[in-house]
DNA sequence: ATGGGGGTTGTTTCA
DNA sequence: TTGAAACAACCCCCA
């Protein structure tokens, strides 16, 4: 037996330093090591990212491959442009692979992708290796501690962590790095399946993706975002592990900002700087590692007097992300959505998705596609998701969202509150589908599962804890700084009322150069701002009845009547406040809503209570 | 097993 | 100006 010749494989892990599976690669001393990452059409059409997210991406392979090059100047990342499951099995033989290593991923579609490909490695002799350095434990170990069950809360993970063990500490870097070895493309290429294509409306130009296996020079290089066929970036973040240790150590050199961080006591207000880390988006594609993260705080709050402690510490944000992958690790593919998902809340949200289940979008992917069950909700989102709902605070962070592709976690809070169980009554996935496409730290487990915890639906179920547009922002920042910077319409209005310009004279609106007028969709006027799209107080109102009654109802994701759509018969006692919430009621049902709610008014409220919530208890022992 | 205490990140009012 | 308490509609957790 020769010496092994490895592919080590970069997924969403982009790093050298503290990496359990590249350590794993090293070990058996291979002859010859080609790290390399694939393009995957999946990725790449499937997964709904904006310009600013693959720009992101692109930051960490190209630190990545200067880092690889620094060690070994013969190695670099080599960029393969075809799906894995075709590529590998023509890369095994034309290489003479013996061995491929990577991290483990318990995103659903990832464990789909790598069972194939350890099939397809079994056939061909290759012999596959795998660690997990993505999280804290092993998400899988996490469950299993759980019982088997879904981490549904912080100390349940935490509980599950500690019978696990210590987390490990992390692994330096590799100092060398073997030379790759030959690597002929005697084969064709795959071409990708590239419909349905979500991220067209994100390409300017051509999609040039995957006009060659080894890229436009056959050199395995980058892509570009010129090849991708998008236009330039808006964000000022900017990726990679070299960029991510050195803002990692200016955390970490603020010892009392570290020691003593408490999450919601950090402003969503405070821009340049931030008020909190903004490492998210390199624990997304792996640029730090989150064990590198949780040791350099831990170490630090060990002797530091006076520290925080989860669940509001950094480490404790680290926590919730682990909670959050073991909970969709547990879960699977319905994780990210209220079909067949037995630990989600059933609620009769306007605009719910299609059922995509058994397509190929359906897996692990919301792809966007809703009924319109309502025009006056749909008209909601559509000002909500460009941010020209009239409500300053709202458009500010929506604003801040698109051009920059990160907003403080109380901001996406804000948002979310505001679309769904707080304002607008619209279902959570189309929240979470503009999310996915935004956030340079989208993780497909935290986004769902902070959805769920907004809406109410899972995780969190204080729905009358409301976050107004209008007061929240103000405990934070009174005089409308971030108002003024993101809504430059209303830069000039007085404090007074630049959280809430439907308030101000005509007078104070003439100082200030702007007029309230329209709702903001199409072209605008310039020198206006849109018109608030409803009443807050009323709007807070409805949407509280609303969830008292579905919780009432207490379905879930998974129930029967929730697919086949009686689910509607158990709603339709409704009394005429929630009636103004669910559209999708016709005109010739409003009767008998009316006529239910006359009968039935005062009586229900004290009696049907108790017996539903015993209805709800008995069903979920039952599950 | 049941009841009380608590829940990273609400709002309003009052001291 | 800051902090505590009321509001009292929820579910989880632990003893």
């Amino acid at each position: 037996m020769g010496k092994p010749r490895v592919i080590y494989w970069f997924r969403t892990d982009l790093r050298l330093h503290d990496s359990p599976a590249l350590k794993a690669a090293l070990e058996p001393d291979p002859a010859v090591l080609w790290p390399i990452f694939t393009w995957d059409p999946h990725y790449v059409y499937r997964t709904k990212g904006g310009v600013n997210r693959w720009q992101y991406l692109l930051d960490c392979q190209n630190d990545l491959s200067k880092s690889i090059n620094k060690l070994n100047p013969k190695s670099k990342l080599f960029v393969l442009r075809e799906a894995p499951q075709t590529l590998f099995p023509k890369l095994f033989k034309a290489w003479n692979v013996t061995h491929l290593v990577f991290e483990k991923d318990t995103d659903s579609y990832a464990r789909e992708r790598d069972q194939a490909i350890a099939d397809i490695a079994q056939k061909a002799g290759v012999e596959i290796v795998t660690r997990y350095g993505r999280t804290l434990w092993d998400s899988d170990e996490v469950v299993a501690k759980n019982g088997g069950k879904p981490t549904m809360s912080i100390t349940q993970l935490q509980t599950a962590g500690h019978k696990i063990g210590e987390i490990p500490r992390p692994i330096a870097a590799p100092e060398h790095l073997p030379d790759p070895g030959e690597m002929p493309v005697n084969f064709d290429q795959e071409p990708p399946n590239a419909q349905p294509d979500l991220n067209a409306a994100h390409r300017g130009k051509d999609d040039k993706t995957y006009n060659s296996i080894a890229g436009p020079k056959g050199d395995f290089a980058i892509e570009t975002l010129e090849e991708l066929g998008f236009v330039a970036a808006t964000t000022p973040h900017r990726g990679g592990e070299t960029l991510a240790q050195k803002k990692l150590d200016c955390i970490i050199a603020d010892e009392k900002y570290a020691a003593t961080f408490q999450k919601p006591k950090t402003s969503p207000a405070a821009f340049e700087p931030q008020s909190t880390t903004l490492l998210s988006p390199f624990l997304h594609f792996g640029a730090l590692s989150p064990r590198l993260f949780y040791w350099r705080v831990q170490d630090l709050v060990s002797r530091y007097k006076g520290a925080s402690s989860p669940p509001e510490s950094l480490t404790g944000q680290l926590l919730f992300r682990d909670m959050y992958f073991a909970a969709a690790a547990a879960i699977g593919p319905a994780f990210t959505q209220t079909l067949n998902n037995p630990y989600i809340r059933f609620i009769p949200w306007n605009l719910p998705s299609k059922d995509e289940s058994g397509t190929e979008v359906g897996i692990n992917a919301i792809s966007g596609e809703y009924h319109v069950d309502s025009a006056q909700a749909e008209h909601w989102f559509q000002r909500w998701k460009v941010g020209v709902t009239g409500f300053p605070w709202i458009d500010a962070l929506m604003r801040q969202l698109r051009e920059e592709g990160w907003i403080h976690h109380l901001g996406r809070h804000s948002l979310a509150c505001f679309l769904t169980r707080g304002g607008c009554y619209v279902h959570w996935e189309r929240g979470a589908d503009v999310f996915e496409e935004l956030l340079l730290d989208h993780e497909p487990a935290c986004n769902a599962g902070n959805w769920q915890w907004l809406s109410c639906t899972a995780f969190f179920s204080q729905y009358y804890r409301c976050y107004s547009p209008v007061v929240f922002g103000q405990k934070w920042d009174k005089s409308g700084a971030l108002i003024r910077r993101w809504v430059p319409e209303l830069k000039d209005l007085d404090e007074k009322f630049v959280y809430e310009p439907w308030k101000a004279s005509k007078g104070a609106l003439g100082k200030a150069g702007v007029k309230i007028e329209g709702d903001g969709l199409g072209e605008r006027k310039k020198g206006t701002y849109p018109e608030p799209m409803f009443d807050f107080g009323e709007r807070r109102e409805i949407c509280i009845a609303a969830m008292k009654k579905a919780y009432q109802v207490g379905l879930h994701g998974d129930d029967e009547r929730v697919k086949n759509g009686t689910w509607r018969e158990l709603f339709e006692d409704d009394d005429s406040e929630v009636q103004g919430v669910g559209v999708g009621h016709d005109d010739e049902h409003a009767d008998d809503a009316e006529h239910e709610t006359h009968k039935g008014k005062g009586k229900r409220e004290a009696k049907q209570g108790p017996m539903d919530r015993h209805l709800v208890k008995k069903q979920k022992t039952e599950s």
